[in-house]
DNA sequence: AAACTATATCCGCTTATCAGGATATTGTCA
DNA sequence: TGACAATATCCTGATAAGCGGATATAGTTT
């Protein structure tokens, strides 16, 4: 039960729904793209990604000065709720600008 | 996008979902049972009534002094979201407790 | 109508959560 | 090693949420 709030906590805050919907269509993205999908300060962004990390529902991996995130895999209530995830919320229009915005924008970073 | 958060902060509350796996289980309860099966005070029990109620997660029918609360069936996304709820949540030591203070209380309220 | 019962709402308090600018950290490259 | 880039963390203020005793409301019974 506790697992289970803690999880709706975490999904219980708009940009980091947008955040893990991103990850889902996307797969993996460094904070530089994230930021520039969502369009919000760079410190917001960090702030939810360490939240979605602390909460293991994302992984990070560093590769140079870049950090990937990706949806962490091992998370099996995570795993279990995708289905729901990705069906009612990857048509969304705020998902849709984000996930355009991304298509925008050159990878190399600022 | 909204909806989903709201739907989420109504969930990420242990009280809560203890009410809302109670009512999945038996369908359909008065506040006394509710109280009773929970051993919370009549105001907390109360408070997260009226809060699922404005979330339009139950509903609830008045019925002389009584007032029973059970899952409102036209809130789509909880709709979708039921069998994840009750396949990982219903067999949960918390839930058990409840449904089993609920059993050894005489219905006739207090 | 007065006493009673089930439930809702109020109120004061405490704790949690979020925002975002400022600053720190960590790695890279000249 | 010094300048820089990407990201994380710190800090302060603002709001929101939760708690539960006390009180109010609404329906019932005599």
């Amino acid at each position: 039960m506790k697992s289970h709030v803690q999880l709706f906590k975490t999904l219980a805050d708009e940009t980091r729904l947008r955040i893990l919907m991103l990850l889902y269509a996307k797969g993996e993205l460094c904070v530089c793209d994230i930021i520039a999908a969502l369009l919000l300060p760079q410190s917001t962004v960090s702030r939810h990604l360490a939240y979605l990390k602390k909460s293991a529902t994302v992984s990070d991996r560093r590769e140079g000065l870049w950090i990937y995130y990706s949806i962490n895999r091992n998370h099996q209530l995570m795993e279990e709720l995708e289905p729901f995830l990705r069906k009612s919320l990857q048509g969304s229009s705020v998902a849709a600008s984000d996930q355009n915005r991304l298509l925008h924008y050159d990878h190399n970073c600022a």
